[in-house]
Formats: C-alpha cells, sequence, structure tokens
DNA sequence: TGACAGATTCGAAACGTTTAGATTAGCGTT
DNA sequence: AACGCTAATCTAAACGTTTCGAATCTGTCA
C-alpha cells in the first residue's frame, strides 16, 4: 500500500479510504491511485489488515472424520455457506480423539479465527473454557457436550432410532442387534435411549448381549457384528450407528457367509447416495445434512454479525426413515405381505 | 506479551526471546515469566506474529468437489499431513467452475497462505500468474494445467484407463461405452487416449456415439448412460469416469428396467470403501489415494522448508485395478468360464 | 474581506509480534 | 585498577494495515 501510495503521489490513508471506502475521495485521485493499483498489481494485505481490525474472516471447523459421508456432506454445506458470506474455513479432523482436538482447537485459536464450529469428540478438554471465555463464539455440530451451554445443532436422535427400530419390529424382528458408538457422546446417548424405549414400547426385552459398541470405523462395525452373529440365538436384524460401521457389518455378513435380507436384515444411521443403487439397498435413517449444515452456519454467522449476548440456542433437526429392501419381513407377517 | 512483561517485570524482548528460545534467558526471569504467562493466561498472537515473520503456517487447499470420495480421501490424507507438520488447512471446494476457483483462490492469497494444493478446474485463470509470480508455491493435485510449470502428483491416467478396457475386451467385449468428464483437465484426456488405444490394440472400431460426457455429477452419469442404453447397437459394458457418476449409470441401469452385470457389464474409475459389500462389487480402478496426498504434501512442505528453486517435480503414480464381479465374460469367452 | 462550513487529504499512532543492535553486569586478566 | 569478554537484557524499529484528529483547500455568506 505504501507503494501505491508512493506512485499515485497520495498518503497510504487516502489509498486506504479509497479501498474501504470509509470517505469520499476526489475523483482524480481516485483515478490515479487506481492506477497505481493496475501498474504495481498491489494486493491487500488481509494479515496486517486482520491484525489491525481484530478480524480474521475465517473460521475454524473441526469434524471427528472427514471420510465418514455424513460429516463429508456437512462439511461442504458450511463451506459453501461461509464462501459465500466472504469468510475462509479452516478445517480440522479430530480422528475421535480428545488430545487430537484440543491441539487443532488451539491451533485454531492461535490463528484468530473469528468463530468455531465442533463436532467435538471426547468430553470436556478446552472447549469448556473457551465457550465461558466467550472471546471466540462456538456452534456445536450434531453432538451436545455436557456443561458446555452454546449454540447447536442436533437431530433428534433418539426419536429417530425409536422410528426404526420400531418399524423392525413392526416387521416381526424380535432380537434386533444395536451396534453404536462410543458412549461419550450425546448422539449415541440419545439414540441407545431410543432404542430402548422402543423395544419397550413393544413389551420386548432389552437384551445386553444384542448390544455392541466401536469407535465408529469400519472394523469395529465388523468386529461387533461378528460378535452379534456368533451368539447362540443370533438377532434376526442389526441397526448400525453410522456409515464405515454398517460397511463392516456387511463385510462380516458376507464374511460369514450369509446374506442381506435373507438371513438377517440391516438398518443403518445416515443415508447416502448410493445407498439404493445396490444390492440390497439400505434402509437407513437419513439425516437433514443440508439444513444441519446451513443452521449451523447460520447460527455462527449471526454471532459474527454481532449478535453476541443472545442466549444460546439449540436446533433439534428431524431424521427421516428410508425405507428401501435390506429388512425382510418375519414369520405372520412375512407370510401375509408375501401372500 | 506487553502484559505478561509487565506483570514479570521484563521487556517484551525477554519475553518474546524465552517463547521462541532464540535467546537464553536467566532461571530467575524464566520463572516469572512463566509464572504471568499462567496468571495472564497468555497465548500468542500467531496473526501479529504471521505479520511480523511473512508466514502464516496456512496453506491453501481447492478441491472440485469434497463430496467425491476420491477428493475426500485425498483432503484427509493432506490435512493429516500438514496437521502433523504443524500447519493449518483452509479448504475450498471450487464446485468444477472456473470463475469461483479464481475467487477462493484469491480469497487464500489474501489470507497469505504460505502455499497452495490445487486440484484445478477449468483452463488458465488466475493459477498460471501465480506459479509465474513465485510468491508461493503451487502444487498442482490429480490435474496437470497446460502451461502451468509447477510440482504437481496426478496418476497415470492413460494406463490405467487402457488396463481397465483392455481387461473389458479380454472378457469378449467389443462395444464398451464411455462416460467421462469435462475434456478441458488433464485427466480426462489422458482417460480418452487410454479408451483409444486400447480399442486400437485389439483392433476394435473406436464408435464415437459410444463417448459421452458429463460435468462429473451424478446426474450426468445417469443422462450419459441413458443414451447408451437406448443406442439402437447398446453397449454391452460402460466404463464411467469417476464416483458420482458410476452411481447415475447403476441408477440409469435399474431405471431402464436392466440389470448389472447380466445385462450390461460396468466399470468405473475411483475405489471407495463400499465398492465391494454391496452386489454386484464394483470392478473400479483404484487410485493411490493415500500416496496420492501424501506426495502432494511433501512437495509443498518441501517447498516451504525453503527448497523454492529445485526445477518442478512431476510424480506420476500408478492406478490399480480392483477386479470385482461387475463385469461379465461374454460370448465364447462366457461359455468357457462358466463351464 | 473575513470567518465559517464542508469536502478532501494527510500525519501519525496503534494492532502484537520479532529482531538487530545497544546496554548493562559480572568476572577473569594483566 | 583498567580492560576486555561473555552472557543477559533491553530499546526501538519494523511488518502493512486502519483510523482519529488535524490540516488544507474551496467556496459561501454575512
Amino acid at each position: 500500500m505504501l507503494h501505491v501510495a508512493e506512485a499515485a503521489r497520495v498518503s497510504v490513508a487516502t489509498v486506504s479510504a479509497l479501498l474501504n471506502g470509509t470517505a469520499t475521495v476526489s475523483p482524480e485521485l481516485t483515478q490515479r491511485i487506481e492506477q497505481a493499483i493496475r501498474d504495481i498489481g498491489y494486493k491487500r494485505n488481509a494479515i496486517a489488515r486482520s491484525l489491525k481490525m481484530g478480524t480474521t474472516r475465517t473460521i475454524g471447523l473441526t469434524v471427528p472424520h472427514i471420510t465418514n459421508p455424513f460429516f463429508t456432506d456437512v462439511v461442504s454445506v458450511i463451506q459453501q455457506a461461509f464462501d459465500r458470506a466472504g469468510y475462509a474455513v479452516m478445517l480440522c479432523c479430530t480422528d475421535e480423539d480428545l488430545n487430537t482436538q484440543d491441539e487443532q482447537i488451539r491451533l485454531l485459536l492461535d490463528r484468530m479465527v473469528d468463530g468455531l464450529i465442533v463436532a467435538r469428540v471426547g468430553d470436556g478438554g478446552i472447549l469448556k473454557g473457551i465457550v465461558e471465555d466467550a472471546n471466540v463464539p462456538v456452534v456445536l455440530l450434531d453432538r451436545l457436550c455436557e456443561g458446555v451451554d452454546t449454540d447447536a445443532v442436533v437431530l433428534d436422535n433418539r426419536r429417530a432410532v425409536f422410528d426404526a427400530v420400531t418399524y423392525l419390529i413392526h416387521l416381526g424382528h424380535r432380537r434386533i442387534g444395536y451396534i453404536t458408538g462410543t458412549s461419550d457422546i450425546s448422539p449415541m446417548h440419545d439414540r441407545m435411549i431410543g432404542y430402548r424405549e422402543a423395544l419397550q414400547a413393544a413389551g420386548l426385552p432389552v437384551a445386553e448381549e444384542l448390544v455392541r459398541s466401536g469407535n465408529f470405523h469400519e472394523v469395529d462395525g465388523y468386529n461387533a457384528t461378528m460378535q452379534l452373529l456368533s451368539l447362540h440365538d443370533r438377532p434376526s436384524a442389526i441397526f448400525s450407528a453410522n456409515n464405515p460401521m454398517v460397511i463392516g457389518t456387511m463385510k462380516a455378513i458376507r464374511d460369514i457367509g450369509l446374506s442381506c435380507p435373507e438371513d438377517i436384515s440391516v438398518a443403518c444411521f445416515d443415508d447416502f447416495p448410493w445407498s439404493d443403487v445396490f444390492v440390497p439397498q439400505l434402509t437407513t435413517v437419513a439425516q437433514p445434512v443440508q439444513a444441519i449444515g446451513e443452521q449451523a452456519a447460520n447460527l455462527l454467522l449471526d454471532r459474527l454479525a454481532g449478535n453476541r449476548d443472545a442466549p444460546p440456542r439449540r436446533l433439534v433437526l428431524k431424521g427421516r426413515l428410508m425405507i428401501r429392501n435390506s429388512c425382510r419381513p418375519l414369520g405372520a407377517i412375512a407370510q401375509s405381505v408375501s401372500a
């Protein structure tokens, strides 16, 4: 900017005024300055600007795994929304590890991000302190956090799983395997409640051996399914907690020599584009990813626009059961259906 | 830092020296300073640091679509690599649009990223000028760019498609539909050559009506497949350019009432975790995503480490044909196989 | 004619660091 | 006692902006 100012024979203050439109500058100087900018190929240094202004127009976004299609989609939506608003997005993957998450958040905070969207991992960590300091607004995505009172967008997980399990029960299933993620995050907790309530509502027992948990990876789903399938009285249906884990479930079913839905019915959380192009077409609980991403972005953008001291807002969205053909009717129902 | 210095009764220079280890500071002052840092909860402002140092320890990464699993995986690997090196990653999606890409790159450059990894889109744009200015190192990912001479990591696309099509020919297929992306980017160009060469090597004609192109989206794959399937003499096999497009292909096959591989064989570019868990298990060309991401990161990290004027390096990696059961043998071969 | 208002433009401080070079203190030598 | 050397610390300038308040200029009006 100094060079531009010299070349145009004006002060840097005038260049700045023109660039920001903060004061009127005469046509003549405007012309000279614009010419100088073109000649020099000047680009404003956003770092210096950030330092002075105290805002970077950059936000931080952390997710456990970007390769999980649910997060991929949400990240994509969020990125677009902030892009439209002129913000840059720094993306971090925490790999479901609390220490990693804390490091990443520190990294982002060091770089003075204006706000944070966090699909958190583990419990606690530095997140709580950050929200309490209230220097940078934080929006929780997908997962609430005990004792952290801030804006959040989540699914009605309890209800979503309740509906899915109830659907399986209506098909005649009595022993329904349930594969969950690590229990320390809110969605897994709520979904488990939905599972139990659905069984109870139908007067069915909750058999603890039918509940398995894993750390969200394909291999965890595989192992959990193997365990379920080698039970003496194995389940006739399995509900799996997310996309990577259901892939493990399908592989386990294949490897053990069974097939879906003939021998075992499968449903899972999270829908994806190819859910219905292969055989079996998977019955899933679709999350409104577009809405989730947009709402999270909007909550943060609203804070960034200055609405700092409104009370924390919590948005709860509804999932949608996508019934396809990976679950088959059992017993009497099967007969009436096939009749 | 000023407050810390005051609280510890030292100068800011000493605090800085301690923090950066650029000079020895006495045990006594060290202790006072550390105490003050704890008391105040001081965090160094990376923006001010960046301004002074001229480096942000942040890189920019642009991809056409993060929801394409290929890019998702590569982004994930790259993000991890830079995270390990203490860099932050700003992610942008260009949506296969040159103007968007130019805007995003400008946004990143404004923010003084130290380097750029670009899976480019369209042709030209501001990319060329940036590489020539040589202020920030650029690594091209997946796609080369005419006239832009810089580090790059790409696949041997010609060879990969040559192998895949040759495989189909060996199965007895003679009319092989080919669905490509927009032809202005290098991989699509090279792959097309691979397709033609494979046909020619087998003495087969290249029928132009069997070649269709689309803009990488599911719907484009759907439309292209519909066109291929409604040809008078329809192909017995289809090779589809990427993951979203092959989903469209599978949907079109289903909607038209055919099935794969019985009526039509399908293969595609890019492998993904669930390629082999559903029916049919897709035959694909797997790209070494891990290696691609790591190499791209390494090239850039090397430049960032100061190796600025080494000549541009171009890494060409090999794809791998993953043979599954979405392609069936035809004619005489089919008989000998089933015999 | 002189004072005043409004429109432009400018000088300089500030944002929070890093760092070159100056200063100071401590200590062994001669 | 004077000197030089080393180690520790400090002063102040710089990075590239924004912005406050002051300065200048041009008319206008009493």
